[in-house]
DNA sequence: GGACTTTATTAAAATAGTTTAACCTCCCAC
DNA sequence: GTGGGAGGTTAAACTATTTTAATAAAGTCC
C-alpha cells in the first residue's frame, strides 16, 4: 500500500493545473484533506444517507449509480485516478443521496468536508476559481452526455463511450456499462456481436 | 418596450439571493452588463461563432439547439425569464459554438463579455461564488436529465418534463419539445394521443 | 475440487420508437 | 380568394430495443 504522503503530489499537481498556490497554501489545503481507502465493493455512500465528502481519486475505480423501487439499477457515473467524486446535490444541500457510490477497485482517495471546503474558500478564495473551473469541466461532459443521449442510436454512444475512455471496458463489468449507455445488457451484448462480425470484414 | 432602467433590478434580485453585495458592487456589477434585445427567429449565437456572452433572460424565451450533417435539429436546451444562457463550452474556451441560440419569443437580455467577467472575478471575488453556485445548479438538473434519458421512456420523459415546466408547451413548439426529449415529433404526437384518451376515462 | 452464484451470450417473441407518406389546419403573402 | 408553406396528426410498415428464457462461462465459497 503506498504511504498517505506519497498521495498529496498527486492532488497538489491537480490543483495547480488550473490554479495558482504559495507553498504555504498548499500544506494548508493538504491539511485540510483526509485518506479514505476503500476496497471493492466497500460503499462510500449509499442511497439516503447524507455525501459528507468530495472525493479525489488518487488510485482505483469507483461507480455512482440509482436504485429504483423495482430495483433497477442504473449507473450514473464511474471515476478514476485524478477524478473527483461525489453526490453532488447531497453534498451541497446536505440532504440525502439519491445515489450510492461503490469502488469496483480497491481505491485510495483524498476527501473533504464541507464545512472545511467553506473554510478554504472563505481563506484562499482561488478554490472558489477551482470548484468554478471542475464544475464547468463537469458541465461540459454531462452536456456531452445529454447530446449524445438525444442524438445517437444505442451502438453509437457504446462507440463513442469506449473510444472516449478504452480502459473502461477492463474496468467496468458489461451490464454496468449497459445502464450507463441507458440500455439493456443483453442489447449491449447483441451490439458487441455485430461490431465483432463488421471487424472480421 | 421596457426601459433599460427597469432590468438591472431584475438581476440584481437574482443575483442577491445567491451573494451579498454591497449598493457600491451592485452598481459596479451593473455597469458591466450590456441589454440586447432580440425578434422572434433572430439568432444570439450561430453554430461556428464563438459565444462572447453570458445573457440573462429579464423577459421572452430562447432556444438552443444543435444542427448536425444531415440536418437534423436536436434542442439542447431552452430558457426563460430569470435564467441564464449561452454556449458555455464555446464562452470560456473562446472556441467556435457547436450549437445556436435563438429567441422564439421577442426576448430583453442583459449580458456579461468574458472579459468584464473575468474583471468581476478579480474585484468583486463573490462573484466566483454566484458562478460557481449557479455552475451548480446547471449541473444538478443536467444530472437529472441524463437519469432521466437511462430510466425513463419517451412517454415518461414527456410527462416529467411537462410536469417540471407547465407553461413549456404553449412557449415552444411540438417537433422542439420533440427533439428535446430525443424522441420523433410523430411519436410525441402519439403520446399525446394515448394521453389523451386516458385523461377521459 | 465441486456446488453455487453471478455475468455474459444467444435466440425468439413482444414492445417502443422511427420512417414515410397522406391529410388537415392555420396563417399569410400575393 | 387562393395557393403555398409550416406545424401537427394519423396510419402503416419498418427498425431498434426490451423482455423472457435457456445456456454457457467465469468467479466465489466451503
Amino acid at each position: 500500500m503506498e504511504k498517505d504522503s506519497d498521495l498529496y503530489p498527486l492532488i497538489i499537481s491537480h490543483v495547480l493545473k488550473r490554479i495558482d498556490l504559495t507553498e504555504e497554501e498548499q500544506r494548508h489545503f493538504c491539511s485540510l484533506l483526509t485518506v479514505r481507502r476503500v476496497l471493492p465493493r466497500q460503499y462510500l455512500v449509499q442511497q439516503g444517507d447524507v455525501c459528507r465528502h468530495e472525493s479525489y481519486v488518487c488510485k482505483g475505480f469507483l461507480r455512482s449509480f440509482y436504485v429504483d423501487e423495482k430495483g433497477n439499477d442504473y449507473t450514473l457515473h464511474f471515476a478514476m485516478e485524478d477524478w473527483w467524486i461525489s453526490d453532488s446535490t447531497s453534498f451541497h444541500l446536505e440532504a440525502p443521496a439519491v445515489r450510492n457510490i461503490v469502488a469496483l477497485e480497491a481505491a485510495t482517495l483524498l476527501q473533504i468536508e464541507k464545512s472545511d471546503l467553506e473554510q478554504l474558500y472563505r481563506e484562499i478564495p482561488a478554490f472558489e476559481r477551482f470548484w468554478r473551473i471542475m464544475e464547468q469541466k463537469g458541465s461540459i461532459s454531462q452536456d456531452q452526455r445529454i447530446m449524445n443521449s438525444i442524438s445517437m442510436t444505442g451502438a453509437e454512444r457504446y462507440t463513442a463511450l469506449i473510444q472516449k475512455y478504452p480502459t473502461l471496458e477492463q474496468r467496468m463489468p458489461q451490464r454496468h456499462i449497459a445502464s450507463y449507455l441507458g440500455i439493456t445488457p443483453v442489447f449491449l451484448s447483441q451490439i458487441r456481436k455485430t461490431n465483432a462480425r463488421q471487424d472480421l470484414k
